[in-house]
DNA sequence: TCATATT
């Protein structure tokens, strides 16, 4: 029962969690205090603006295992909402953090025909496989590679070295592929990035013909994720556009031995191959984006807001008074407005309209706009699709009074706007108990 | 068809 403290140092048995809807005032101390009546915590970490260095109102709590990570989900996850949150606690595993823990394996170029039983039967050399699936598609037929969990990260790590690029399954002419499964967000970041290769209207003859390909090859040609938002495509998508098709397969071909290099570095020093592997990739891709693509498509201009927003103010009386503070945006040019790092900024209640049926092409300034003229819009917000930067059509628009909102409701409701009706109303009451002053 | 966020 005598259990030696452990260091606080985050070994590999340390979980992160991310949790959300924290209090910007919060200190990290505060909230390990709390955290720790659920849960044994080693660290708190508040993320931070990286401009500002103010809370973004969420951190990361790191805990000693899977075990009492998951007591602080379970006591906190939409459990609790600390004071001055609108909602409660958003509690749970960081990005990656699973796969992490699964330790789950990708293999790729089997042969079509190999059974699961054939695959377990040599990678069970390496450890007790705890999951194993084949990749089928409609016919039940094989797609050339397998999902694989072993017991532990040992018995995986040995499994992709033994493997990897060196076993030929029989009657294949390649090697096996192994490599650690993507995360969830390099599968999104994947998937935003054919999602644009396809939005582009560029003639695409040779668009989509290698899908074969693309479920067998190892899946890191795409650079690793860093971040959040549109980067730049990695070599899949692009590529796909740029080579004649007999070209196209050469050069992942040639690629494979780098890529499983990648592969075993990561399963060695996973930050040295993260570092190292964009790098190889992106050099390459970066010079047929530049023959072709003259920039980027789908990136959604930089926030702009000032003109159309902070220019007509009717409901001011004197233009020389200060403008409404349109907090919407961190611009940087807002001067000492004291815009609120990140956040939307609501209206008092009553004055915040939701709307739906908002024409595809509308982004946050053209919402705006169109609300502008029932009165001071402290904000307009349209959601987008994080993987496609997609609108989804809908958003919400803040005013300073409740009679505006009612203004527009009644002028705008039902109204056609592009192809569809605009759905105009309240938007629905969060409840905000405890606003301090 | 009613809210984000991942050092």
């Amino acid at each position: 029962m005598a259990e030696a403290p452990k260091p606080r140092k985050a070994s590999e048995d340390s979980v992160k969690l991310f949790v959300g809807q924290v209090p910007k005032h919060m200190t990290e101390a505060q909230l390990l205090a709390m955290f720790k009546e659920f849960a044994l915590v080693e660290e708190v970490n508040i993320i931070k603006d990286k401009a500002t260095r103010a809370s973004r109102g969420c951190c990361f709590v790191i805990c000693p295992s899977r075990q009492e990570a998951d007591k602080a989900v379970n006591a906190c996850h939409n459990k609790r909402t600390l004071p001055g949150a609108s909602s409660p606690l958003q509690v749970k595993y960081a990005d990656g953090e699973l796969e992490r823990l699964e330790h789950k394996l990708f293999v790729g170029m089997l042969p079509k025909n190999v059974s699961e039983a054939e695959v377990s039967s040599l990678f069970s050399k390496h450890g007790t496989i705890k999951d194993l699936q084949i990749l089928r598609g409609s016919q039940q037929t094989s797609k050339g590679c397998a999902f694989l969990k072993y017991e532990t990260k040992e018995q995986a790590l040995a499994a992709l070295e033994a493997i990897n690029g060196k076993h030929k399954m029989e009657g294949s002419s390649v090697p096996l592929v192994v490599k650690w499964a993507d995360t969830e967000k390099e599968r999104q970041a994947r998937k935003a990035q054919k999602a644009q290769s396809q939005a582009s209207n560029l003639p695409s003859a040779d668009s989509g013909q290698h899908p074969s390909l693309f479920g067998a090859l190892p899946l890191s040609y795409v650079p690793p994720y860093n971040g959040y938002g549109y980067q730049a495509p990695g070599a899949y998508g692009l590529m796909q556009y740029r080579m004649p098709p007999m070209q196209s397969q050469a050069a992942f071909h040639n690629m494979i031995p780098s890529v499983n290099q990648g592969n075993a570095m990561r399963a060695i020093a996973p930050d040295l191959a993260r570092a190292v592997a964009p790098r190889n990739y992106a050099v390459p891709s970066a010079s047929y984006v530049g023959s072709a693509y003259p920039a980027l498509p789908g990136l959604q201009y930089p926030m702009a807001y000032h003109g159309g927003i902070m220019s007509h103010q009717p409901l001011s009386g004197s233009p020389g008074s200060r403008p409404p503070t349109m907090m919407t945006s961190n611009s940087p040019t807002t001067s000492g407005a004291g815009a609120s790092s990140g956040g939307q900024v609501e209206g008092p209640p009553g004055a915040n309209l939701f709307i739906y049926h908002i024409p595809q092409e509308f982004g946050d300034h053209e919402l705006a706009h169109a609300f502008q003229e029932f009165g001071r819009v402290l904000s307009a917000k349209v959601f987008v699709d994080k993987a496609t930067g997609a609108s989804k059509c809908f958003g919400f628009v803040s005013y300073d009074s409740p009679a505006s909102a009612q203004s527009a409701i009644s002028m705008m409701n039902g109204c056609q706007l592009g192809g569809k009706k605009l759905k105009v109303q309240l938007k629905r009451d969060n409840n905000k108990q405890n606003k301090p002053y």
